[in-house]
DNA sequence: AATCGATTGTGAGAGAGTGTAAGAAGTGCA
DNA sequence: TGCACTTCTTACACTCTCTCACAATCGATT
C-alpha cells in the first residue's frame, strides 16, 4: 500500500516466472552521483505544476506526495520513507505535490542527466521502468484499499502495510511509529479526521492495539488487525494484499 | 481518469518545460512486430496471478483491467480502448486480471523481446518508463476520484473523461456510448449498481444528460456536468482534473 | 410473436461516515 | 512552570450510500 509494493515480486519469487528486469534498489546504485538536498519540516520538495527537472531519492525524514482537488480536498498519495524514490513518473510537470513531514535529506538527480545515463547504460531505461511499475502496484493497492473498503479496514490496512514496513526493514512489526498526522492518515485513506480517531479508539477498545502516545501504535493482536482488514478472510490471503 | 491520462502533457506544452522521453504513442511503432490475437466477450486476455509473459496493444474492442478483494468485491482499474496499453507495469506476474467486455483484437508483444530489444534500442526503455508513467498518472486520477468524491462527482467524472477521450479521437464529446455495463461503471467507480442507476436518473431528471438508451448517454450541459464533477468550481480547473 | 433470462430502474428502510462543536491532551515557547 | 496553540478525542444530529425487494426493460431464442 505504500511506496515499496513488493507483494507481486515475493509472491512470484515461489513461482518459476519469466525474467524480470532489476529490482529498484539497484536504482540508486547505478544513477549518477546524486547532490544531497535538505528539506526543513512542512517545505515542499516540489509542487504539483512545478517543471519535472529533478527526481529524489529519501534519506532521512519523510515526505507525503499529495494532490488536491479544486475544492480543497486532498489527497495524500503515498509517504515516502528513506529508500523510496519520489518525483518519479512525472511526464513534464509534476502531478502531484510532494511536502517533506518532517526535516527531510535527499539525493536529487537531474532528469536531464537520467535520459542521458540511458543512451549509454542500457539497463536504466528498464530499471526506471520497474521502479515506476512498483509505484503503479501500490497506486493499485491503495485504489482497491480506497474505492471499496470501511473505514475500520481501510484503518487496519494502513496499520498492517506499516508493520510489513517495518518487518522488511527488520524493525518490531508490533511497534508502529506515526510520524505523520491523523489529518495525514486521514487523507491518505480518503476519511475524515474523526473517523480516523474513532477508529483507532474502537481498535484499542477492541485490544488489537494499544495507543499510549497518539504517535506510538502498538499491535497486540496481529491476526485480528488482519480480520478487521479484509472483512474476516484468512490471514494468508490478506498478506497477499495488505501491501 | 481512463487509461491515456494526456492532462499533465497538454499543460506542459502551454508552458516551456524539459526535455521529456518519447510519447507512448510512439511505444507501438518502435515495438519488435506483435502477433495478433482475438479474445471473446467476457474471456479473460489474462488473470491475476498469470506470469506477465506478454504485454497487449488493444486494436479494436475493449478489455476490462480489474482486481478483486477476497471478499469478492471488484475494482476495475482501467477500461482500456483501441490503442490503449494492458499489461505493463507487470512485475514477474499479473497484478490484476483482464478481461474483454467485447470481442476484442489485440496486438501481443513478448516481454523477453521486449527486454531484449531494449539492450538495442536504447530510447525503448523510457518509452515504456514513459507509458508506464502515464498509467501512474491514471490510477491517480482515479484515487483522486474515488477517494473523496459523492457519487454524483464521479459519475460526472467519468462522463467527462469519456468525453474528453471522444475529443482526443475526433469523435463526438456529447455523444458517448457506454459499451459497459452499470455494474462495471460501478464497480470503477467503487458505487453499488442502483447508485449509479439513480445517478444517472438524476442527471436526467437534471437536463444534464439525454438517456435514450442505457448505453447512449449524450450530454446536453457540459459545463454543469463539469460543475457537478467537481462540487461547484469553475470549468477550467476541472478540465485541468477530469481525465 | 411469445417466453425466458439478464440487465436496468425505482422505492423504503437501515447503517455507516460526516460535520459541527466542545472538551482533552499534547507541544512549543517564554 | 505556566500560557498559548495545535492536535487529538468524543458526542450527537444529519446526510448519503448501501441493502433488500420488486418492477420494468431489453435481447436472444424458440
Amino acid at each position: 500500500m505504500l511506496a515499496t509494493s513488493h507483494h507481486t515480486t515475493e509472491t512470484a519469487q515461489r513461482r518459476n516466472l519469466p525474467a524480470l528486469p532489476p529490482r529498484t534498489d539497484d536504482l540508486t546504485s547505478s544513477l549518477p552521483e546524486g547532490k544531497s538536498r535538505v528539506v526543513s519540516a512542512k517545505e515542499h520538495v516540489y509542487r504539483e505544476g512545478d517543471p519535472a527537472t529533478h527526481v529524489y531519492c529519501v534519506e532521512a525524514g519523510h515526505v507525503c506526495i499529495y494532490r488536491v482537488l479544486p475544492d480543497g480536498r486532498r489527497q495524500i498519495i503515498n509517504f515516502a520513507y528513506p529508500g523510496d524514490f519520489i518525483g518519479l513518473g512525472a511526464l513534464r510537470e509534476h502531478a502531484a505535490s510532494a511536502l517533506a513531514g518532517a526535516k527531510t535529506r535527499l539525493k536529487s538527480f537531474p532528469v536531464a542527466g537520467l535520459h542521458e545515463s540511458a543512451r549509454h547504460d542500457t539497463t536504466l531505461g528498464l530499471r526506471l521502468y520497474t521502479a515506476v511499475s512498483e509505484q503503479l502496484a501500490a497506486a493499485h493497492d491503495l485504489l482497491m484499499t480506497v474505492s471499496h473498503r470501511s473505514a475500520s479496514e481501510r484503518l487496519a490496512a494502513f496499520l498492517l502495510a506499516l508493520s510489513r514496513r517495518n518487518g522488511r526493514r527488520g524493525e518490531s512489526e508490533c511497534e508502529i511509529v506515526l510520524p505523520m498526522t491523523r489529518t495525514d492518515i486521514a487523507d491518505f485513506l480518503g476519511l475524515t479526521i474523526e473517523t480516523v480517531s474513532r477508529t483507532f479508539t474502537k481498535f484499542r477498545v477492541e485490544g488489537l492495539i494499544d495507543l499510549e502516545q497518539c504517535i506510538l501504535v502498538t499491535i497486540r493482536d496481529l491476526e485480528a488487525l488482519g480480520m478487521a482488514a479484509g472483512s474476516g478472510v484468512p490471514s494468508e490471503q490478506q498478506l497477499k494484499l495488505a501491501s
